[in-house]
DNA sequence: ACCTGAACACCGTTCAAGT
DNA sequence: ACCTGAACACCGTTCAAGT
């Protein structure tokens, strides 16, 4: 009679996802894998997404829902720093966060099939201290710019970092932050 | 009595798993795929290339020397101009080859399993015209760093670019010049 | 309404057998 | 020395049947 109870849910879901990626990478992201780990049968998963390509989707979106309270507290507490303070603080809070969970940081901007960009929303709000300090640094008008310029490096050198790609030794703490600081300057002169 | 004939060899089925790539994603790139297109049946492929993973990184690599190749020319082009505008020269040689081959250089710095690194020669080859302009703006002592600061912004541009993930609208070139031009001078500023 | 077992097409990989 | 067919374990996905 009664309907069959719900034994998992979609944040379940995710949530086992995200970390069978970090202890395993994507591959380790499997139906069985993750059914097992929510305590469920692989055929049931597709009660609460579409397929495969939409769970990985979900994660990227999960991470950037984290990602954008961590960039939002970090703002709140430098509110009235200098932007080039803020910017520092802002990377910083990034950097942790990608380092915390390097494979989903990796995912953050990469495109899992045309129809399954991430909503809008989570990206934006993840993206507003960052447009915010930017605005500060070059003004309004080239504000989208900017910010686009320190994602783009910051995405980059995070995904850099967490592939192993820097391996002709020397200091990537120095390097990341030098990074910062021109942007910082470069950007407040242009 | 003759021995087969060798009917395929590791640079076709690189240039096959490239073309693949590039037209459906890593997705169609299959073993059954790439053996279809050098015209040999999948097991044959294991002749020449240890296991998908391996391929995965050949792939990688071949694209590093043909990025290296761009650059090197780019900056060949340049030799005797300011340092700012050879700097330019690089970003804009590496964003043509993301152009063409998007996907192959959003695998230039991923990671295709702990055993796989790419091998550092042709890295060090794509590096060395960056590395070079790096110690004109920063000095020797930082080059190495300044030149982790180019290729972090660069990859991670193109790579949010091939994505689909600039998204607010907004000029999107406008936004890779204005940090080229923000990094040529906060380099050369710090 | 969600869960399951059974089934399917497909994929990576191995191996013995061909030339 | 390289190629092939047959076979295997595994994976994503569907679906009819359970509660």
């Amino acid at each position: 009679m009664s309907p069959a109870r719900a034994l998992t849910s979609l944040p379940a879901i995710v949530a086992a996802g995200r970390s069978l990626l970090e202890e395993g990478g994507l591959d380790a992201v499997t139906m069985a894998t993750v059914a097992a780990r929510v305590g469920v049968k692989p055929p049931s998963l597709y009660k609460h997404v579409r397929d495969r390509a939409a769970l990985l989707a979900a994660m990227a979106t999960d991470g950037a829902q984290e990602l954008a309270v961590v960039l939002a507290e970090a703002a709140r507490k430098r509110a009235d720093a200098p932007p080039a303070e803020r910017l520092t603080a802002l990377a910083g809070a990034y950097r942790g966060f990608a380092r915390r969970s390097p494979r989903t940081a990796a995912m953050l901007f990469a495109n899992y099939g045309p129809e399954l960009q991430a909503p809008l929303e989570p990206a934006g709000l993840a993206a507003k201290p960052v447009i915010d300090v930017a605005a500060e640094l070059v003004g309004a008008a080239r504000s989208l710019a900017a910010a686009r310029v320190l994602t783009a490096f910051t995405y980059g050198f995070t995904s850099m970092e967490a592939a192993g790609a820097f391996r002709f030794g020397g200091d990537v703490d120095e390097a990341f932050q030098l990074g910062v600081a021109a942007l910082a300057r470069g950007l407040a002169a242009a």
